[in-house]
DNA sequence: CTGAAAGCGCTAACAT
DNA sequence: ATGTTAGCGCTTTCAG
């Protein structure tokens, strides 16, 4: 019956409400009529409503009133192009299908709306060029400020660099070497810590990287965390797998690691995509997790907890990323002048089955 | 050349133009100056650029070049406030953290771009309230169009009829009953045709659905056609457990449904999301999948391919579906008029371990 | 404290 | 084919 019934409705409705064409158009209440409803000009009319100038009591209580009654509301293009600010704030992650990053964007839009801002989202594929593109579009839509998780530690800086002077911009993340912005992320050398101490309270000897190549910062990072921590606690080290932050590169890994001779007591993926490729590939190679061999994530992502074995992993704090990002970036949009800041926050710990012996 | 050329030139232009204020800040070049450095007048080198009205062949080609050599771009925003126009989307989804949802807003997004459309996301958190002051923002940011999920088969259309008239809309994935905007979505039908058929070929004989309440028009319809399926299989069934679309609830069935004396030979849920969540859950009291009770998704998210064991699941073919709703929004956002349209695309089957016996 | 008027950058009448 | 000009809706000098 459902659909039927729908399909029915749907048409005659649309019959009904399309017509000759837009008679009921209701154009939007403007500014003028506010002022003329008030009877003051519509000068006073927009400072009584912004609230920027002296305006008398009287007047702003009067105009106020007869502009929710007119159910008058600002037209942000007309401001837009008058302040040359937009109340838009500009995103680019690498990869929104990354549950992390899909995380992060969740915590990133509570935090821009909360601050009064709409969020424009682009996905820059992991590529420089559409980041860059997209980085482009942001200048000329002239947003108030860009969020930016950079996908290449390098080669993201020039299309940073060439965004419109002044324009306030916040890396999350991931940073730029040498981008003249604020950086918020995690602690990767904290977060690996609490890995290594974790892996030697289980007993672990010796350990793999299983991680990202160099071209992200959190690649390279993650990686001089890792081999840091090997030489703080003294395990034993095998040759990395350096590749992507996905499943995909999670299973390649496995491949490779199953095609040496002698499996290694625990494997330190450098992210939980990474880590549930990997114990997925293991499972065909007939590897077991944690039987077989440890196996570590890092990011914190939900399904990790309910994978089988669940993933022992670092956790991020996201919402702490995002809260301080995004009022980083409203400051500066405030144009609060400060030094650079580059923040590290510390993430916890959260064990899981695939570590335990 | 061409660039050192422009610099020079727009840093003189806004040295003399700006004065003591920003030495650095080189205001943009605007069409203005095109015109005089092409020696014509604004309305001309307008026309030129856009290619809408009769120019000289000659005029046209001095305008583009001297544009392009000054790297002039219209302001989108004066060109809005002009034309009432944004070349913006606007999209909702409920929960972009649901691995589906990113999916199709990736595929969403591409199609956007693709048709030289901006994207402003937003989230809705699956509440209603949340999801109609996002349209009404949308309404006022003067987007072209917007593509929704709607999250509430009937409490979401107020909000969709509060829309100026006029604006383009498309439904994708779920529908508002008596919405009169087009709808791209799975045939869910069709998907749980694909499903049954499979079950019974692995000798099934009795099944329980695990899905999603009546509030989504998805969970109404993928129950209804469990049901049908019942019918037409002539399958024994038990007792349903209705809901959310998250792995949350797919615990929450296992525990209900392990609560019970007898597990049915195979459980179906109503997505991805809901499996993972169920088989986790049934392991946790024991129960082993595909060996004690064999489970099926819907959606085809890739986590359900590395899981263990590999979710037997309902691929919808998220790019058709995208490119589809973009192209009808597009349609309309040019005013082709035509009927509306309610378009349903046919799923294909992904057999994984979880109904393998 | 308030009003008149300029003007953000662009497109579209309306002239020529 | 091209130029002149109005005006989209708003904020902000500049006067009073």
């Amino acid at each position: 019956m459902g659909k039927n019934c729908v399909n029915d409705y749907t048409l005659r409705y649309a019959a009904q409400v399309r017509g000759p064409y837009s008679e009921q158009m209701s154009r939007s209440v403007t500014l003028l009529d506010v002022a003329e409803a008030a009877g003051v000009s519509i000068a006073t009319a927009s400072r009584a409503l912004t609230g920027k100038d002296r305006v008398s009591r009287n007047t702003v209580e009067r105009v106020r009133a007869v502009a929710s009654e007119l159910g008058y509301r600002v037209d942000p293009i007309a401001r837009a192009l008058r302040e040359g600010s937009t109340r838009i704030i500009g995103m680019i992650v690498p990869v929104i299908g990354n549950p992390f990053f899909a995380q992060l964007v969740d915590a990133v839009e509570e935090q821009v709306h909360a601050a009064g801002f709409e969020l424009l989202l682009a996905d820059s594929h992991g590529y420089v060029t559409e980041e860059a593109r997209r980085l482009q579009v942001f200048g000329e839509r002239k947003v108030d400020g860009v969020a930016i998780v950079p996908s290449d530690r390098i080669a993201s800086l020039p299309a940073l660099r060439a965004l419109p002077a002044g324009l306030a911009v916040v890396q999350l993340d991931r940073s730029a070497e040498n981008a003249a912005a604020d950086f918020v992320g995690v602690d990767n050398e904290a977060g690996f810590r609490l890995l290594f101490d974790h892996l030697v309270d289980q007993g672990v000897r010796s350990v793999v990287f299983a991680g990202s190549d160099d071209i992200t910062s959190n690649g390279a990072e993650r990686w001089d965390a890792f081999q840091r921590e090997v030489q703080r606690t003294g395990l034993e080290s095998g040759e990395p797998y350096r590749g992507e932050f996905s499943i995909h590169s999670g299973s390649e890994a496995a491949a490779a690691l199953v095609a040496r001779r002698a499996l290694p007591d625990a494997i330190v993926a450098g992210s939980d995509l990474i880590a549930l490729g990997l114990i997925a590939g293991l499972r065909e190679h007939g590897v077991r997790v944690p039987e077989d061999v440890l196996v570590t994530g890092f990011d914190g992502i939900e399904l990790g907890q309910i994978y089988s074995p669940s993933i022992t992993t670092v956790v991020q704090p996201v919402d702490g990323i995002a809260r301080d990002a995004i009022t980083y970036l409203v400051g500066r949009i405030q144009g609060t002048e400060s030094a650079i800041r580059n923040s590290r926050i510390a993430p916890t710990l959260r064990p899981g089955r695939s570590t335990q012996r």
